[in-house]
RNA sequence: GGGGGUGUGGUGGAGAUGGUUACCACGCCGGCCUGUCAAGCCGGAGGUCGCGGGUUCAAAUCCCGUCGCUCCCGCCA
């Protein structure tokens, strides 16, 4: 049915095709009826063009265009035209001519729609997702994918250029319960063994290192079983790399260039490199998280030099007990109302603060809140900087809650008065990060990043003397307030890694039990290495400009890990689970 | 596991101090119309108000429970 095949594309037709007999395929977009004279737009990945059935056209084509509908899945023989001077449309890539039908087939019909195929639609996420394949018709999601894809394709440009081999490691591996929950897939031929489905391909790119391609990278699918959230899916792809001989500027460098690179291509926006780098501690203290927003300054401030004498009993017991007192001056902020406040305090609270003191800047000095302990000691508020008609918040705690909580203050701040600069990418590396934290309910250290990751050299002599002091040669990378990648040097070295688990209580037998093929292969002369891996999906969305990586995302989930499109998870028959040795307990 | 928001014809929203036939826009069906492009005009169909229970003469509306979606805390080496 030659007829019936394209020789355009719905995007292609111009004012150069005009006087052309073309074949078009496409859905029916939209119909507009004049009774004689009827239009439609036919629509396909590429674009756009107007049809048109005139009164005198053939009279299979007036029958057949009587009968179109919406997302009908058409094909139009016709002749391109130049249109009237004073029907051109602007807004329409191929506004300056429409194609005049001599034929029309009906390829295949639809069912009324439960929505429209339109950019401004606004039906809800829910049933966009039922019907994901009429969502990703609309222009929006064809040009994430599109976007997706150009990201994906310029990263492997760019590290295949520079000698990258991409290695794919296995979707069902061992479970090696460290981190994230794991996914476990039944063994039917091991009855009660299970594999597990890769958290990362961690443990076998270190390996692949061993066995000689100092130059790894993978586009791979990366499972989580922990609560989704609008960055998070329980099923991610991370662009996964690992290099030998490097250290960690040569990462910062890779990357960097890598991130231009796809910048520059996907979306014509060079990145200046190379990128901040802001210590964990400066991020921290600075701006309250190890991750911030650096489209804004709104920097928090210390204010234990306050809290000293002042007699304001919250303040003077946090410094005392070692904690912090932190500071933001919310320029203008004294307009604020009590219950713009209070909504701030709620913030705060959620993230572990007992509440957020507050004092406005009036004409004659501190005024509201807690001002009555500081109303003659303006001296002490004078190191803020703050100015008449400006508000001073305040969270007292340890220096951790005090600078995570009032980092919460200041993203809701930037978003609410509207700091942000919507168009900037703010790359920078997060670098120093502690080595350990301490776990307070297993009353022992634990890996902060994991057990492979590479001590600074310079701590090397206190590892167990003062591990919370040791700081680990890993670093993030992020952009806009999202965690964009993270990465190490790891350990080659047998003796230091055995004292890294003899730290975090990590038997031998349990390290050989879990990690013992990784092990094993360190016994053969492993490289020194390390490498990085960007989240794919957080990528494409902040250079979307979207909130959520489901809108990047082909067939996402939902926050409760269900499709609704297919109704996964779903049960499965007796037999499946008898075959897999499996009994559901109620 | 916890907290906030939300669920009303196919879609999105209004209605919330309980009270006639649940309103609007878009879509859908029928009709008119020769230049529209979110076409226009006229007419029409379409609803267990997420689900279950309760209070009441009477519930979309009040109460209890429950489910979905979503944002956040925990969790996510």
């Amino acid at each position: 049915m030659d007829k019936n095949r394209r020789t355009l594309t719905c995007g292609e037709p111009t004012a150069a095709h005009c006087d052309r007999e073309v074949i078009l395929n496409g859905w029916v977009h939209r119909v507009r009826d004049h009774g004689g004279i009827r239009f439609f737009n036919l629509r396909d990945r590429y674009g756009q063009v107007q049809v048109v059935i005139d009164t005198d056209a053939p009279e299979q084509v007036k029958t057949a265009g009587n009968e179109l509908k919406l997302e009908y899945c058409v094909a139009v023989v016709g002749t391109v035209r130049r249109r009237p001077e004073s029907m051109v449309n602007p807004d329409m890539a191929s506004g300056e001519i429409e194609v005049q039908a001599t034929e029309i087939n009906i390829l295949s019909t639809s069912e009324p729609l439960p929505f429209m195929i339109e950019d401004r639609s606004d039906a809800r996420e829910e049933t966009r997702l039922k019907y994901r394949y009429l969502d990703l018709r609309s222009a929006s999601m064809q040009n994430k994918m599109r976007l997706r894809h150009e990201v994906s394709f310029r990263v492997r440009e760019y590290l295949s250029g520079l000698g990258f081999y991409e290695i794919e490691t296995p979707t069902m591996i061992k479970s090696t319960p460290e981190g994230a929950r794991d996914f476990l897939i039944p063994s039917r031929l091991h009855p009660g063994k299970f594999y597990a489905m890769p958290q990362s391909p961690q443990l076998y790119k270190q390996i692949l290192m061993v066995s000689g391609f100092d130059r790894y990278f993978q586009i791979a699918h990366c499972f989580r079983d922990e609560d989704a959230r609008g960055d998070r899916q329980l099923e991610h792809t991370q662009v996964d790399i690992e290099m030998s001989f490097v250290s960690a500027e040569d990462i910062f460098a890779l990357v960097e260039g890598m991130m231009n690179h796809v910048f520059t291509h996907a979306i014509d926006h060079p990145l200046p490199t190379p990128f901040v780098r802001l210590s964990y501690h400066d991020a921290m203290n600075r701006y309250g998280s190890d991750k911030p927003d650096l489209r804004f300054a709104l920097e928090l401030q210390d204010a234990a030099a306050l809290a000293q004498g002042s007699g304001f009993r919250v303040f003077e017991d946090a410094v005392a007990s070692g904690g912090a007192v932190k500071a933001l001056v919310v320029p203008g902020g004294a307009t604020m109302s009590r219950k713009d406040i209070e909504s701030l305090e709620a913030t705060a609270k959620t993230y572990g603060a007992k509440g957020l003191a507050w004092m406005k800047i009036g004409d004659t000095g501190p005024e509201g809140g807690v001002s009555k302990f500081f109303t003659d000691k303006t001296d002490l508020i004078q190191p803020f900087e703050a100015k008449a008609g400006d508000l001073l918040l305040f969270v007292a705690d340890t220096w951790k809650v005090a600078c995570t909580a009032l980092g919460a203050v200041r993203s809701s701040l930037g978003k609410s008065l509207d700091l942000v600069d919507r168009t900037a990418f703010a790359f920078a590396w997060i670098v120093d990060f502690p080595l350990f934290e301490w776990d307070d309910e297993k009353g022992r250290w634990e890996a902060a990043h994991h057990m492979f990751t590479m001590p600074q050299e310079q701590y090397l002599d206190q590892l167990e003397s003062d591990p919370g002091a040791v700081k680990g040669d890993l670093y993030d990378l992020v952009c806009n307030g999202f965690e964009l990648a993270s990465g190490s040097i790891r350990i080659h070295n047998a003796e230091l890694q055995s004292r890294i688990f003899d730290i975090v209580g990590f038997s031998r037998d349990e390290a050989q039990k879990r990690f013992g093929f990784l092990l094993d292969a360190f016994r053969y002369g492993p490289p020194p290495h390390g490498g990085i891996a960007p989240g794919l999906d957080r990528l494409v969305m902040i250079m979307a400009g979207e909130q959520s990586i489901r809108e990047v995302i082909a067939f996402p989930k939902t926050t409760n890990g269900m499709s609704p499109m297919d109704d996964s998870p779903s049960e499965v028959d007796a037999d499946q689970l008898k075959d897999l040795g499996i009994q559901i307990v109620e």
